[in-house]
RNA sequence: CGGGGCGUAGCGCAGCUCGGUAGCGCGCCUGCUUUGGGAGCAGGAUGUCGGAGGUUCAAAUCCUCUCGCCCCGACCA
């Protein structure tokens, strides 16, 4: 392709509206343009790297014996409300209305019209295993869309679904999604980790995330050296202490602490360390108010919190209800004379002794309070993110904590579906069974914008060559006959070897040619001057290394096409 | 939804405090020169100042409402 036939607005200066360097440069190197929030269009560029990405999707999932289909994108509510997920889901469905004032939706995940599917067209256990996948545009009102592709409102996603007989076979899907996952991100040339994670709003037993380690990930994971152990930092669990006896209980102690209620400030007033304090946190938890006590250094897991309570409404209390829970501000708030609150604490407050709490009044703490003597704890439970240097779950040594971008998340979802929505089979016994289903997706854009978080440098996107949108850049330096001949040779040549090619045919000085040519980011670039030429060579230079050769232009296709296949 | 910020030429921004001709850089168009890391000179085009209403002789500027966007927190591929 000719860059004069292309459309390739790149940018000179950072547009304002993007903070993560994936944005950025996508929008620099002219590949995605916002078409409103979280939502945009693709350019060539941008499109051609998303195809490639497909690709390599689709050619994994066909050979872990996945099939393609295309579901449609609008779906009727009485599906979701087989499942009750029209309610469930909330804000974050796209919804709208037909000329009949029937309800519809703009799918953001599809187990509904693939179960529907299923349970009218699969009667017997003859015709299980299976294992239907699509590559479509999803719909998500995200609350807030940001970072580009990364979390967009309409995105394009890889969903598969998988129908078994039972739990052993459904395992046997659920694995075989994991290792095509695992070859995937791969061969997109992306540093990544699987870890275990929690299900979230599709519900089910047991599930992977895909996290691709960069800083500017959304998502903590938590691992250990050893690789024994992985997890997001919301799913990981925390053991109860061993129990060691506590310290001599010193007698409660009451504190003033003027104007300090942050854990930082009460531990820099009163000396103490920040894991010597309980924090106090009131909680509304659907109906009722319940104090969440965590350990001053450590951080709530509200997942966590919501599964030991038991409800799937939980926020934290505004100022006045903790202002008339407690009768004190927020910052003050404790376990000590707490009516008609439920008191639920951490297991790692119950290692504490003589600890520091909120008084329940205006700039007091109390200092040296125990739990088993001072106030009364309903339930002990893990309540809290793991962090680093905490013991891990399983296996030996200590957790560390990454920050991670979600590209894939695989799902055990058992029958929580087929029982909803009534996806039965005969089994070899005559008897009516429910399908054991899995869910499986991968962000198409997130992968693409992924790849450019883990690659570039100051100057621009270093694509890997399976997902480059071009293999070669080929920028002749002037506009004379014979550097054009050369140009258009190579070309040629190089096109009929099976490699795609950008062409900078613009009249632009060499400056120019070479910035653009570095945002965009192709793995080669061929450089043809007059210089060279004059000596029979012209540059090939790997953009990933700035390493330069210069070679004669005939053995130019050869060269490129052993390098590329080498890399794909 | 809560908190913070921004909407002025294609892009990046100034002007707003203190009302009075709408500006700068880059890009774009024409010509000449130049041509190995974002050229020089000369000439030129481009604006409902996000929108609506109000105050005023006069509004980009002051007031009210509204829409859009970005950033920080609770959701997810």
């Amino acid at each position: 392709m000719k860059t004069s036939q292309m459309l390739i607005p790149t940018l000179r200066e950072d547009p304002g509206e993007a903070e993560v360097v994936s944005h950025r440069l996508m929008l620099r190197a002219g590949m995605i343009r916002k078409t409103a929030a979280g939502i945009y269009t693709y350019l060539p560029l941008g499109l051609r790297v998303i195809r490639k990405i497909e690709r390599i999707v689709r050619e994994e999932m066909n050979r872990a014996g996945a099939q393609e289909v295309l579901m449609p994108i609008a779906s009727p509510a009485e599906l979701w409300r087989e499942t009750g997920r029209w309610d469930f889901y909330g804000k974050e469905l796209f919804r709208f209305k037909d000329r009949h004032e029937r309800d519809f939706c703009l799918g953001p995940t599809h187990e509904e019209v693939i179960t529907d599917l299923v349970r009218r067209e699969v009667r017997s256990y003859r015709q299980l295993p299976l294992n239907c996948y699509q590559i479509q545009t999803k719909f998500r009102d995200e609350i807030r869309p940001r970072f580009g592709l990364m979390r967009g409102r309409e995105f394009i996603m890889k969903d598969a679904y998988s129908f078994d007989r039972d739990e052993e076979g459904a395992k046997r899907s659920y694995q075989s999604m994991y290792d095509a996952y695992h070859r995937i991100f791969t061969r997109c040339g992306l540093t990544f980790r699987a870890v275990e994670a929690d299900s979230g709003l599709i519900g089910g037993s047991s599930s992977h995330e895909f996290m691709v380690l960069a800083d500017t990930g959304e998502e903590s994971v938590v691992y250990t050296d050893d690789g024994a152990y992985a997890a997001n930092v919301e799913r990981a669990e925390l053991p109860p202490p061993i129990d060691t006896p506590l310290e001599h209980a010193r007698p409660l102690n009451k504190v003033a602490t003027a104007g300090v209620g942050t854990v930082e400030e009460v531990a820099a007033y009163l000396k103490v360390e920040p894991h010597r304090i309980v924090k106090t946190l009131i909680y509304k938890a659907a109906k009722e108010l319940v104090a969440i006590l965590i350990r001053g250094d450590h951080t709530a897991n509200e997942v966590k919190i919501k599964k030991v309570l038991g409800v799937m409404d939980l926020e934290l209390a505004d100022a006045n209800t903790v202002m008339k829970s407690t009768g004190a501000p927020i910052g003050f708030a404790g376990p000590i004379g707490l009516q008609h609150v439920r008191v639920v604490a951490d297991y790692a407050v119950k290692a504490l002794s003589n600890f520091v709490v909120g008084a329940n009044e205006v700039d007091i703490h109390y200092l040296d309070a125990n739990w088993n003597r001072d106030f009364a704890v309903e339930q002990f439970a893990d309540l809290r993110n793991a962090q680093a240097g905490d013991a891990a779950p399983r296996g030996t040594g200590t957790l560390k904590v990454a920050k991670g971008i979600e590209v894939g998340h695989v799902f055990m979802l058992g029958t929580k579906y087929s029982r909803s929505m009534n996806a039965t089979f005969l089994d070899p016994q005559g008897q009516e069974q429910f399908a054991v289903m899995g869910c499986y997706g991968i962000g198409i854009g997130r992968t693409a914008a992924s790849s450019i978080e883990q690659n570039h440098d100051a100057k621009g996107i270093l694509w890997p060559v399976p997902i480059a949108p071009f293999h070669v850049h080929l920028l002749p330096l002037s506009q004379s006959a014979h550097v054009t001949q050369a140009a258009q040779s190579l070309y040629d040549s190089l096109t009929q070897a099976g490699v795609e090619v950008l062409w900078d045919d613009r009249d632009e000085r060499a400056g120019v040619k070479f910035n653009d040519a570095d945002l965009i980011g192709a793995p080669y670039h061929l450089v043809i001057g007059e210089k060279g030429l004059a000596q029979g060579t012209v540059e090939l230079k790997e953009r990933k290394t700035g390493e330069v050769k210069r070679i004669p232009p005939d053995v130019i296709p050869a060269t490129i096409s052993a390098l590329i296949r080498d890399r794909a």
